[in-house]
DNA sequence: GTCTATAATTAGATAGAC
DNA sequence: GTCTATCTAATTATAGAC
């Protein structure tokens, strides 16, 4: 790969990674290109030359994050099988957990994009979301009649606490985003699921 | 009240509905107050005249939404007083899940709301979800120390999988918002919680 | 009280300089 | 490949007719 390949890379990246952050924070129409472009240190006319569109900017975003939830399934998967069932079980909720605290922008996104049924979410549901869907932890042990019931409480009680983190701050004083919190609301939410 | 005010307080309600719609479905910034007064039945115009800025409005509505859930705390509470502990509380979670199922606005309202540390989220915050936050049912059931994480956990598996209704919806083929699968949800979310 | 017209900003997409 | 300038369309808030 020569300089000018690589450059070009190192900006794509830039401005994907403030897209994300951007389409999290205010979602798709609110988001304005200018500012991810600001953002990610750069200006606006070369995201249409990068990206053409925004909706294929958002895409690129969607790709972005699922790449690490990907990452994490794939690294931390392996090191279950040593445990028991019910252990297994607890701690793949466990890491769920810290992946939502650590990432409460993707949470943001897919809220985001999961209360309209339009192309976006299409394309997401069909590109990105179903072929992780599986492989959300600990959801064995559901009968598949109740299977979309745990899935969607597990993921809401996991992440919710983390994607509204200011609001909690704000009500609570408890700042979810703090090591010692993360850790007892993966306990929390472990023990919830699997006694 | 004469005629004029009814009508203006009817035409004040409309808005206030129909900006409670947008600024669930698309957030703050994204709403505009033109489609919120296309929905109303009635010109852009107007809504200032009404509520002389679009921060106003926004604050009208969350006024609206939670009049709701107060409507429903001081409606149902009361009877749930002659049940048994344990009981009291699956039956408090249940309703708090229909509530979820029939107001999904509501919840995407708060989770737009809830990740911006800005002046809306501290204005709801102080006048309107503090009131309420002690309301949350089944929760005495916890230590204080647990409290924050088991009541975002409770709110995020009663409500997530109606806030993202179209995602469920295409991704599992469950229409969350089906009578039976409310029903579900609920006695699914009052058993987690409650055993 | 309701509506139309408009002013001042800001948006995404395009064109062209370098 | 990157950046500035600009076009068209949409935004909120305002002014004023009725």
């Amino acid at each position: 790969m020569n300089q000018r390949t690589q450059q070009r890379e190192r900006t794509r990246e830039r401005i994907v990674e403030a897209a994300a952050g951007c389409f999290a924070e205010r979602g798709f129409r609110a988001a304005s290109t200018r500012e991810i472009a600001a953002r990610a240190g750069t200006n606006q006319g070369l995201i249409t030359y990068h990206f053409k569109s925004k909706g294929e900017l958002w895409r690129a975003a969607a790709d972005f994050l699922f790449a690490r939830i990907r990452a994490v399934i794939e690294e931390r998967g392996p090191l279950l099988v040593a445990l028991d069932e019910r252990e297994r079980a607890r701690e793949a909720i466990r890491i769920f957990v810290r992946f939502a605290a650590a990432h409460p922008e993707f949470f943001r996104f897919m809220l985001e994009a999961g209360k309209h049924d339009d192309e976006r979410l299409q394309w997401l549901v069909e590109n990105q979301l179903r072929p992780v869907y599986e492989s959300i932890p600990g959801m064995a042990r559901f009968a598949a009649s109740r299977r979309a019931h745990a899935q969607y409480s597990l993921v809401g009680a996991a992440s919710m606490i983390f994607a509204v983190a200011p609001e909690v701050q704000r009500l609570t004083g408890l700042d979810p985003s703090k090591p010692e919190a993360v850790e007892a609301h993966a306990d929390f939410v472990a023990e919830l699921f699997v006694r």
